[in-house]
RNA sequence: GGCCCUAUCGUCUAGUGGUUAGGACAGCAGGUUUUCAAUCUGUUAACCCGGGUUCGAUCCCCGGUAGGGUCACCA
């Protein structure tokens, strides 16, 4: 059994697509699994649509998502090799140039290279569905390079295959019908067949193919929105395979341990943005605190929260609301639960008192919490001990009618946290600020 | 349209010729709670349809239907 080759030849006309990376991911896993080799091969043959830019994403992607190549190729730099190869078919008349009307400009004329197809029934086996038979007569003697020096892609594709030795052709399920035409050209240039399986496909939640206008589908839009790549890949990795376990949560080092092709699942899935917010909240919770804190502290700077000593207590708070990074620019936002923070509320009259209560039941608590809050500073040293300070007067009074108004004078808003760790976040100076404020706008019932 | 692939809760999926068809996410209800979040508990929800084969089919076979893929001098 020869050493097990895998590949992913993504070609750089735009950014890392999700169904890439996917089916990099699977090809990774089955390399390393297998103790074989994973092989990145940049399919740049297309001069027009490809940018540099996207050649860098490409490479940037992978980088962070983990997925490290062990041998890279840039299909560009093999043009000499594939040239020599379309020789030698035509030489050995497996092959034909072939002087026709270009598809563009009618006038002209193009010597394109045509495989002689045997035009026969080509059946081969795929690890995932069985063995699949096509018709090939219907291909005819299709075209396998524009020009005897511009190879076309199912020809690149198998020289450069044969070239690297790969063993397992692991790719999308959009490739099946391709593989009769690949392993045509293949059998004329005396290759041997790799072993198919084809993958299925990543569908949108429409159920429709996910494109690049309707969908958000490029790797790096997730990681800007602050996806961690461990959540990525356990969830690209759950999205068409099984573990035969209960297990959801996976290292990459446990997705190797225990991947296998026979777990793959036949019928295409959709990418659920949900669930991957759900194992993104996942690993943010067993990120580590420093870590979990330098990227808040940047992310909270990003959101605009100038007052450094807010955004340090608004640190502990984040870590169980957030479910991804950029949660934290919409609880910043006005709505958001942490609106508070970045700008100061104004608080609606009619809405300070509890439910069913009067304004005047609203002002008496709020000026008990003040005096409270304005004889102990100490209190503010953390949330627990302004909850110590105040609590004995809310329970005794009715925690609804004496934290409501109090947490609504801080926050103006429908949504917060309690009061107590708003106030903390706040400050002193804040805190009686706000309460002075709502106080000055509650209405004093007319004798 | 031809050819090819596929079909279990809304989603990701497990599973079996006889099961209360299991789990996870989401949803819903409740506990906790001043609101929100978090958390805990409980819970709704599926075998695409029609024929066979069989004592018995979600499972095996055939047909249909639906969805997807592909039919380039793109990759």
């Amino acid at each position: 059994m020869p050493k097990v080759r895998t590949r992913i030849a993504p070609s750089p006309t735009g950014y890392l697509h999700i169904g890439n990376a996917r089916t990099a991911l699977f090809n990774f896993l089955f390399a390393r699994h297998q103790g074989g080799t994973f092989v990145l091969r940049l399919e740049d043959t297309d001069k027009e649509r490809s940018k540099k830019e996207y050649a860098d994403d490409i490479f940037e992607q992978f980088k962070w998502l983990g997925l490290a190549a062990d041998e890279t190729y840039i299909q560009s730099e093999h043009v000499e090799r594939h040239r020599e190869l379309l020789h030698t078919l035509v030489s050995e008349d497996k092959a034909y140039i072939s002087s026709e009307p270009a598809k563009d400009d009618p006038i002209k004329t193009v010597e394109v290279v045509r495989l002689r197809n045997p035009g026969r029934s080509i059946t081969f086996h795929d690890l995932i569905r069985g063995d699949i038979t096509f018709d090939t007569t219907e291909l005819k003697d299709f075209v396998i390079a524009r020009s005897i020096d511009e190879p076309l892609y199912h020809f690149a594709v198998v020289a450069d295959d044969g070239e690297a030795d790969i063993t397992h052709v692991i790719r999308g399920e959009d490739h099946i019908s391709n593989t009769p035409r690949q392993i045509l050209i293949q059998e004329a240039l005396d290759l041997p067949r790799p072993i198919y399986a084809h993958l299925p496909l990543i569908m949108a939640p429409d159920k429709t193919k996910l494109s690049k206008r309707k969908h958000q589908t490029s790797v790096k839009s997730f990681r800007e929105l602050g996806f961690l790549p461990e959540a990525m890949t356990n969830f690209m990795a759950l999205l068409g395979w099984n573990p035969g376990t209960p297990q959801e949560l996976f290292s990459m080092q446990e997705l190797i341990d225990s991947f296998s092709l026979e777990n793959v699942q036949k019928s295409s899935a959709i990418f659920d943005i949900v669930k991957l917010r759900w194992f993104n909240r996942e690993y943010l919770n067993r990120m580590g605190e420093d870590d979990f804190q330098t990227e808040a502290a940047s992310r909270l700077a990003h959101a605009g929260i100038q007052e450094s000593a807010y955004a340090e207590r608004l640190l502990p708070i984040l870590r169980e609301r957030i479910e991804v990074w950029s949660d934290i620019d919409a609880m910043f936002a006005k709505g958001g639960e942490l609106f508070f923070a970045s700008e100061t509320p104004r608080p609606d009259p009619a809405k300070i008192p509890w439910k069913g209560e009067s304004s005047d039941a609203a002002r008496k608590h709020l000026e008990a919490c003040r005096a409270m809050l304005e004889q102990t500073p100490d209190a503010f040293q953390s949330a627990e001990a302004l909850k110590a300070l105040l609590w004995p007067y809310a329970d005794e009074n009715g925690r609804g009618s004496v934290l409501w108004p109090l947490r609504y004078a801080l926050t103006g808003a429908d949504k917060s946290p309690d009061p107590f760790t708003v106030a903390y976040i706040l400050g002193r100076e804040e805190t009686l600020t706000r309460i002075g404020t709502a106080l000055a706008r509650t209405p004093i019932k007319a004798q």
